[in-house]
DNA sequence: AATTTTATTAAGAATTTTTCTTATTAAGAA
DNA sequence: TTCTTAATAAGAAAAATTCTTAATAAAATT
């Protein structure tokens, strides 16, 4: 049982030690209260918790080290990644491809939206499905 | 051509008017702005591109309207409507319902990941699939 | 084990995005 | 045309995130 959290950590310590990134206490234990969490935190909330086991931990520490993670694939972000509110007009069903890199949102239409569980309409009163493909779009691609 | 634009502020003019709301300058040149636009602005552009013919408009105008829009669902809002960063250590095929209300994300898991046209592959390097439903919780909506 | 190198951190300032406050304006009703 | 009040402009304020700099500590080297 808590065995798949020491597996997990061990998992991370490895690829830290494969990127010659230094295993800290502040990211061993910012993954530690992330994947006991069942609650989806946000940086403050992370922050919170640990204080009383890392005093003087800066909430800087939470937000970088929460992107390094996301960045590495260890840990998903749930939000978008995007730093500003962005809008669209057109209703018509389609996704987004958001190229993290350049911000360049590009469209993806398809012949309906698509089939999700039925379980989904039990959890409340659905408004709208947001689908969001992240990555780096070719332009950025070619750049590098 | 351009009477698809005239038809869909017919809509948004009559929408206003159902619901008791004024048609004002701000908000035809706001919706018309975003739907002859396919870059997916954000607000900031969109003061931009309006500025010249709106010269006092502010950006608050905007962001009010926007959200305004979202609401009534004349526009989409492609960024996840978090106010915060989230975050969720747990990797395995699972989307999320996320209640505009109270904040609370619910997992959804699911057999495998949804299917996805091909397409998606060409737009660049996927890196991940974020599948958001919004909407009202079970919870909030019993408090109303 | 001690020393060195340098990645990471803490602290707080700064920046960025979004929202709020208040007086003014103007849409639509009377 | 006048009246009522929703919507706006302007700028202040709030909230979230990132940056700067000096200090710390991980891990490589001696």
């Amino acid at each position: 049982m808590g065995n798949q959290l020491e597996e997990k950590v061990k998992e991370l310590k490895k690829i830290c030690k494969d990127k010659n990134m230094r295993i800290t206490d502040q990211r061993i234990e910012i993954f530690k209260e992330l994947f006991q969490s069942k609650e989806h935190p946000d940086a403050e909330m992370l922050f919170y918790k640990l204080k009383s086991r890392i005093p003087n931990l800066s909430l800087d520490t939470i937000y970088r080290t929460l992107d390094t993670f996301a960045e590495l694939g260890v840990i998903f972000r749930v939000d978008s990644q995007l730093q500003r509110a962005r809008f669209d007009a057109d209703l018509t069903p389609h996704y987004h491809f958001i190229c993290t890199k350049c911000g360049t949102i590009a469209d993806i239409h398809v012949d309906e939206n698509i089939m999700l569980p039925e379980d989904i309409y039990k959890m409340g009163d659905v408004k709208n499905i947001n689908l969001q493909i992240c990555g780096i779009c070719k332009h950025c691609l070619e750049e590098k």
